[in-house]
DNA sequence: ACCTGAACACCGTTCAAGT
DNA sequence: ACCTGAACACCGTTCAAGT
């Protein structure tokens, strides 16, 4: 769209860079991580083997962009759904929790990138960086909703919000890297799976009768 | 560069294999799991880059075998542990975790190995089902003897071993894969976050006083 | 400034052939 | 039965050179 000389045939309207992050995008997600190459992604892309690197310095590089979009992704999720109930913390805790899980079982390759150990050779992008903190913060924001309004007992939200994380992201790990079909678990779904977690997180392990109307659903 | 001088005939006593794996052990655990190549481990092991192939189907039978040895490992340091409180199941199921913990943390490359998504192109091994179910069945005895005792509330163990295996795991993956560092959490040592959080699997995160002494420690 | 093609040093895997 | 060497089709990355 801007002033380029035709004969050469820029499809990317200069946005190389754009257009490579989203065909990557869509290998993790179609063929998954070990399917993405940088070489695939420029072929997919129609440009040399050797273009990706004027725009990314090597691919981890690559790698780290595309677990930037996916942070992005889920806090938004995260966030549409929160704002479907309005003034109750409880519940949108759930839906917080809900929408993220979902989002991990739908693109499992992707989530497994966003946190891919391929990354820890590599420090994260200040990019990275910011964007799972900003998940993270949805995350917290959630839990001092649900502590404000006496929910959730007092105590440090941070250390509460890394549990509530914890259980979460070790579930869906859990689930996604197939460990959780035939472990002795067969008679659960993954949604019961969850639900169960959920109620521990909620409640504990303790001998305790909980008064009645405290647990969530 | 000369080939070997000795009679190499049987240079490891018929037992290629068991060479091969202790030396891409050493690997995983000195360089990581992106330094274990085939070719790597033949070359250490003084043995030509296809010989393995004799051995193991391909790459991912490899790190099958090394996931096998991984459970297998963690489930003999767990099983030390607990003899070390007989009688105590609460501190049995405390050193259990702290067990499981201990292994993650100063064997992080074996342990990303043992739950790997590299794998999940194949379908594990028996042997990997086996280990892995052996482990997963440790986790059941500890929390099956602190119900007894009533230290933990009536309900489906399964369920209850399946979140506390959720948050070990995901706080150990958080840990391992470096998204606690900054993320917000910068005051807390690991070995505080994993108390704090076991603590909120044990008490919950719900409004509630709990009866003096019922908490760990 | 942005892209290309050849080149390099690696992989995983297969296969005919040696002992 | 167990191992080797050459060969194939891929990688990631660098670099001189083109427009």
């Amino acid at each position: 769209m801007q002033r380029k000389p035709k004969t050469n045939r820029t499809y990317h309207h200069g946005d190389l860079k754009a257009a490579l992050l989203k065909n990557a995008l869509e290998i993790i997600e179609r063929e998954g991580v070990q399917a993405l190459t940088i070489r695939e992604a420029a072929r997919r892309t129609g440009v040399s083997h050797t273009a990706p690197y004027r725009h990314f310095k090597n691919k981890n590089a690559l790698l780290d962009a595309a677990a930037v979009e996916g942070f992005e992704l889920v806090v938004q999720r995260m966030a549409e759904r929160v704002q479907e109930y309005p003034g109750q913390p409880l519940q949108q805790f759930r839906a917080c929790g809900l929408a993220y899980i979902e989002f991990a079982a739908n693109h499992s390759a992707h989530y497994r990138v966003m946190f891919g150990s391929g990354l820890s050779e590599m420090q994260p992008s200040p990019e990275l960086d910011q964007a799972k903190s900003a998940s993270f913060k949805q995350l917290l924001d959630c839990l001092k909703n649900c502590q404000e309004a006496g929910f959730i007992r007092a105590g440090d939200l941070k250390s509460m919000a890394l549990s509530t994380w914890s259980m979460v992201h070790g579930l869906v790990m859990l689930i996604i890297d197939g460990h959780v079909g035939r472990a002795g678990l067969d008679a659960m779904g993954q949604a019961e799976m969850m639900m169960q977690v959920t109620e521990h997180l909620y409640l504990g392990l303790h001998e305790f009768s909980p008064p009645a109307g405290l647990a969530i659903k």
